[in-house]
DNA sequence: TTGAAAGCGCTAACAA
DNA sequence: TTGTTAGCGCTTTCAA
């Protein structure tokens, strides 16, 4: 058997995807599961890319049936535990922790279903491929926009619900101060950290900062706007670097209260996940098991045209 | 039969793409005519992305045969009826000049073989879908970047052979132009003209520059490296702003003489026009008449990340 | 365990 | 013109 195989192999025997298929006549069917709720502007445009992608490839017969999580681990398990249940031919989902990530891999593999992730990774594990950016490279490029002062600081606010996922964040972060070691600039970066958007003591601590101390803020979330929001309240001119082109930040980078926003290409992502699955597990094609998306840098100049 | 149709339509019914393309039992073949000299990266880049689709959609019967032209309109003409005469299914090319491009558009109707275009658009015409950018847009982009300065002039550096298909050029200049009058911005702007790279002539006036009275420079095409010598040799920091991500170009953004690339993304461009003509003509699927990429800036910061 | 045959939905060739 | 049928290459079923 093994030598027939082999031989096969080296006649470089395809068969033929549309006979095969033909023959099978069924239709495949690929969860996707994303959460539902605040960032509404990100999942919702990667949420174009993958229904771009199953419209295109419905002709092949793939269906998609969708999940949606509140960005609670409990409404997590809970549609995970659904798909478990579906048993579709593959799913793709975004790691929310990563207790529950690894659970849900884990009866993937025991159903089995194939699974691919999505926007942030969970090393260690062999998904059928990643799509997203390289977080750490990313948070490097910010280190660069962020730019260096002798005499100032740096702040990097953190402003995340507890339960949300951290790998990202902790990845952004580590690229950013490795720019600072890479080119042995020895600036002094101070870590503010707040479980919910407590607006207060953020405002009271930049009020403090009239004195002009600090030269650039970095946020590794998309969650920018906040911080924009109290330096126009407190009519300060701080260089600010964050992610996403969700419309709070886009109306804040255009008012010149944000001067980068990194661009993960959520629609892309989503459109590129889908297709790597379907040529990997129908077309019984090689797919990368890595995709990193490019990390777009995007100003005030430019966000008209990375739009739609 | 009109009636049939109608109900046909109504009933949703959608023709199996297996079992129409098993019976059909036959490859398709597509053909590809680029330019193949100089600004050999950005081709070579766009020919990557066309074999990127290619691989993907052979087991889908998919057969690419691959026409060069040297630049000159002669050499397109002649490829242009290779092409005609092999009778492909479909021919995804990008255009020299309007004439020739227009006369080679007339043929493929005649044939009748379908026709995409990529990197630049001649309009007036329906190609089954253009790949490229807006050009207008990018060099209202570019006009944004080189920015305003009241007392100071800016110049637009031409530098192309004749023959080049300056259909691309003009749109990008009349957006240059556009952001001025758009921003009400009465700003003192030169063009300079270079049938060919004539270093004596733009060192000659770049040379004389030295009053500081530049302020900066915008070259809409892949030539600012040419520029970036220049202003090297004689020692000027004016802000510069091309297209391209060529290799020429990238070492002089990195050493801080080029402040700003706009990427086309040629591998993109290059992937998605063989893909549309794909889906159009084998699958019968809608496409987008007209496919924009994204307007990319690069800088010195984020070049990194864009390459491979 | 192996082999033969039916059938997937469509097209193209042929017959009426 | 219209209707009928063989066959595309594979999988699955059923028989040997």
């Amino acid at each position: 058997m093994e030598k027939v195989n082999k031989i096969i192999k080296k006649l470089g025997y395809k068969p033929n995807v549309f006979a095969r298929n033909l023959a099978l006549n069924k239709t495949h069917t690929f969860a996707v599961l994303l959460p539902k709720k605040e960032d509404l502007d990100y999942w919702k445009t990667t949420l174009e890319g993958i229904k771009k992608a199953e419209k295109e490839l419905s002709v092949f017969g793939l269906k998609i049936k969708y999940y949606f999580h509140n960005y609670s681990v409990k409404s997590f398990n809970l549609q995970a535990a659904k798909i478990i249940k579906d048993k579709p031919l593959a799913v793709l989902f975004a790691p929310l922790d990563t207790e529950s990530t690894l659970e849900f891999i884990a009866k993937c593999k025991k159903a089995p279903i194939s699974y691919a992730l999505i926007d942030s990774n969970i090393s260690n594990q062999t998904p059928v491929t990643y799509v997203g950016q390289d977080a750490f490279r990313s948070g490097h490029l910010a280190g660069k926009l962020c730019g260096y002062s002798k005499s100032k600081k740096i702040l990097v606010v953190k402003i995340a619900p507890e339960l949300e996922n951290n790998a990202v964040l902790k990845q952004r972060t580590e690229g950013f101060y490795s720019y600072y070691k890479e080119n042995k600039l020895s600036m002094d970066i101070e870590e503010l950290n707040f479980n919910t958007p407590e607006s207060v003591r953020l405002n009271k601590y930049l009020s403090n900062e009239k004195n002009n101390s600090i030269h650039a803020v970095f946020v590794p979330n998309s969650r920018a706007h906040i911080v924009a929001q109290h330096l126009k309240k407190n009519n300060l001119k701080i260089r600010l670097i964050g992610y996403d082109l969700i419309s709070k930040n886009i109306e804040f980078l255009k008012a010149d209260f944000i001067d980068f926003l990194i661009n993960q290409k959520p629609e892309q992502q989503g459109y590129i996940g889908i297709n790597a699955l379907y040529r990997k597990l129908i077309l019984k094609d090689n797919v990368n098991e890595i995709n990193y998306m490019p990390i777009e840098i995007i100003v005030k100049e430019n966000v008209e045209y990375s739009l739609g």
